[in-house]
DNA sequence: AATCAAACATGGATGCTATCGACGAGAGAA
DNA sequence: TTCTCTCGTCGATAGCATCCATGTTTGATT
């Protein structure tokens, strides 16, 4: 991980499918060398993959909401967090110290996709849901 | 937005740097035909990019917490967001619905960093910080 | 039902890209 | 010095993205 890595790593952050020339040319380096030195970062875990930027919004997203879950009991806080992090509108669930014992960031088409999913995380403890308004 | 669409951009979510013709062996279309489709959901806006997900502790985040802020002025809310939301160790920062107006998730290399952090926000307003203990 | 236009897919051609292997330069250790 | 490891370049090759011309499908209109 050097200066040159890291420039590398900023312009894939800003465009996953730049081509290794294209960034070759900006950090002054051939495209077989920034093609083995961002082999390198994947092999040694710096970077997980590439992904998408999307906006929920045109997929049909009315409501981002953070839902506060105080956990019933202690115990299970790990269970409910190694579940909930896979159900689908949830974006985020991280255990965090405080009252309430996890935090769950979610994203709805709809209010009802909200009552339901707060009926359904009932189960693990008592929600309280705060709406996102802006970014 | 049809079906193969939705199935092109889970491909593309799992890997953004799958070639077109890949993707169009598992859609059943031929790699011109995926290029369009995915040039369309760009200029439509359903893409807005490609990034990269990378291993954050690799860089040396050794802290990941969130942040509530409750606002002096509700007036400032705007601004303080507006703000905010650009800093470096800054990864999200919503308004909220409840008592504190902004939620902040920021990650950070040292506590040092938090506390900075937590100094040069308290011009806003009062902050609660909670600490991510796992994800 | 027939017709037309728009949207969309295909296939071939072309220039770029990713990646391999061979090779060489430079840094650091024995 | 000499060995070795890392990291670069270059040339070659196979695969990829994209353009254009050509069909095909869809569905709206008359």
């Amino acid at each position: 991980m050097d200066a040159i890595d890291e420039r590398i790593i900023e312009m894939l952050q800003a465009n996953a499918r730049e081509s290794f020339a294209t960034i070759g040319k900006s950090v002054d380096l051939s495209a077989p060398a920034v093609g083995k030195r961002v082999k390198q970062l994947e092999e040694k875990g710096f970077i997980l993959g590439y992904s998408l930027r999307l906006n929920h919004e045109k997929f049909g997203v009315k409501t981002k909401a953070y839902i506060n879950l105080k956990i019933h009991q202690s115990s299970t806080i790990k269970t409910a967090l190694n579940q909930i992090k896979y159900w689908n509108e949830v974006q985020r669930c991280d255990r965090i110290t405080g009252e309430d014992s996890l935090l769950v960031l979610a994203y709805f088409k709809s209010n009802k996709e909200l009552i339901t999913l707060l009926e359904r995380i009932s189960q693990y403890g008592i929600p309280t849901t705060r709406i996102i308004l802006e970014s």
